[in-house]
DNA sequence: GCAATTGTTGAACAAATGCTCAACTATTTA
DNA sequence: TAAATAGTTGAGCATTTGTTCAACAATTGC
């Protein structure tokens, strides 16, 4: 977001627009919070988190559980990683994932309200 | 999400995964709050609802602030407000839109409280 | 009515996304 | 060491997505 120095419009309300911007974040921050729920933003990893809300699981497991192969489960995985969304810990030939934190079930928990209400 | 009949896989943890994939929500359940999580995964439609936050604005003035045509504004602000997330009001030329209930700002908050921790 | 302005919509196209497949690493067991 | 199983990774490909462009609808003021 560059500051505006022209603009198409005739309608614009200079002074809310002036006080909307000087409150909106970095630009950066709306990237990073866009690739955070671009991670919600799937049904695969939505029923992986979900599942996980409930109980820690290995690869394995989500891939029965939802019907997928295990490369698609760790291609999915790996991006909730490096959000910090789960963490994992490996037991021998096993890795066993879980949520991170509390976050994930806040956020999804909202989302449900909202289509329910 | 059909029931699994067979699974590639050895190491699955079977009485966990049936205990899990019992709370699991309906398949469209997960399609339904993608869909809505998808609105938040866009750095352009976090803009703009990040200053819907703030104020109630019309189209041109969210153009001019965030710098792009009315065009692409009113196609993102078509589908926040499918979601229901929006709320518009037509006043003259105008059309007014705002948040329609609490949930895009607890849902960002959440957002960039994980990504500030 | 007609021009001007705001806003919406559909088509088109480039960019991003999610899965599959094959190859690879890591750990366990014989 | 060799085989078997769990998991990861990169390339390829079909689908989805976000913007632009052009045309259209809606309201206001002359």
């Amino acid at each position: 977001m560059e500051k505006l120095p022209v603009c198409e419009n005739e309608c614009v309300h200079d002074a809310e627009v002036s006080a909307v911007r000087e409150r909106l974040l970095d630009e950066g921050e709306y990237l990073d919070l866009a690739d955070l729920f671009k991670l919600f933003g799937d049904p695969t990893r939505l029923m992986i988190l979900h599942a996980l809300e409930q109980k820690e699981l290995c690869v394995c497991d989500l891939a029965a559980l939802l019907n997928l192969t295990k490369s698609a489960v760790s291609h999915q995985l790996k991006g909730l990683r490096l959000s910090n969304l789960v963490k994992f810990r490996r037991d021998g030939q096993n890795v066993y994932y879980s949520l991170a934190d509390g976050h994930v079930r806040a956020i999804i928990d909202i989302g449900l309200e909202h289509l329910h209400e």
